[in-house]
DNA sequence: AGTGCGACCCGAACGC
DNA sequence: TGCGTTCGGGTCGCAC
């Protein structure tokens, strides 16, 4: 499940080997996961160079010549740089390189989606335009936190999956950052002081720069990949488990913002939930 | 504006 | 055993 620590990963892998290459040709068998002109993300990446690749948040940034192929793995999205190959179940789109070796995007689930637009338009027509400071930014402070906090009154767990508010922390990490700043998820928002904001900031930089040293996070995968089989899990304090590494008290687990959220009633104080 | 929820997917896990 | 149902995960878009 990619969430931040993966995306860098990812990125950091397929650098090292797609750098200066040129995209011969593009091959699509799902189309609903181009979300621009179909036509145009065919035609306009043939002999773009791939100059870079970046990560936002956890979104994956191929830039070229003349534009940025935006690509969000979602869950399960994990891209294979190998020699050319028949197409392998659920890989939805093939580049074709100039040194004759393919970049294959794989997505059991179908939920990854990619977006192509003309360089100067990157933060203007794409999900990029609405995202939030990263937690690594040095203008994510608590003052940035509770003015986006102070008109809400969401749990904090649903606040911090909202990729507008701050970027990169998922289902997994949310519940350990919040477990670790023995911060309740049901919180309301805009009841935080400026110590939760700062230890909830301190700890998500934490967390998720130890998760990217260890190549990310791997609950569930059903096949090996290129660069997304971390070891984080092996360190998850709070999320899947059943009793609490601190105080050994019961771990439960309750549905917040539609998403499983794992805690400790007690070492997180939460009072009546 | 803030909030809540269905839609998008399909393999795995669960219930009978 | 086999079959049907539910679940999960991030983000968007729509209704209130």
């Amino acid at each position: 499940m990619p969430e931040l620590p993966e995306v860098e990963t990812v990125k950091n892998v397929l650098k090292k080997d797609l750098l200066n290459l040129k995209i011969k040709k593009v091959i699509v068998t799902y189309k609903d996961m181009i979300k621009t002109d179909y036509d145009e993300f065919i035609k306009n990446l043939v002999d773009e160079e791939i100059i870079d690749i970046k990560r936002y948040g956890k979104w994956l940034v191929f830039e070229t010549t003349n534009y940025d192929l935006v690509s969000h793995l979602r869950m399960e999205g994990k891209y294979y740089y190998s020699e050319k190959v028949e197409p392998q179940k659920h890989e939805h789109v093939v580049f074709e390189l100039s040194n004759g070796k393919v970049l294959r995007y794989k997505d059991v689930r179908k939920f990854g989606v990619m977006f192509l637009v003309k360089k100067d338009r990157l933060f203007i027509d794409t999900p990029l335009a609405k995202l939030g400071l990263e937690p690594f930014n040095k203008e994510l402070t608590s003052t940035y936190l509770l003015e986006k906090f102070k008109n809400k009154k969401l749990p904090i767990k649903a606040v911090l999956l909202d990729q507008e508010i701050m970027s990169g922390l998922g289902n997994i990490y949310d519940d350990e950052v919040l477990f670790k700043s023995r911060i309740s998820p049901f919180k309301k928002v805009n009841t935080l002081t400026k110590e939760e904001c700062e230890a909830i900031i301190k700890n998500s930089k934490e967390i998720l720069s130890e998760a990217i040293k260890m190549g990310g996070t791997t609950i569930r995968s059903y096949t090996s990949s290129l660069g997304v089989e971390g070891s984080y899990q092996d360190k998850l304090l709070v999320h899947t488990k059943k009793e609490c590494m601190v105080c050994k008290g019961k771990i439960l687990v309750k549905k917040i913002a539609g998403r499983s959220t794992y805690y400790c009633p007690k070492c997180q104080g939460v009072l009546d939930e």
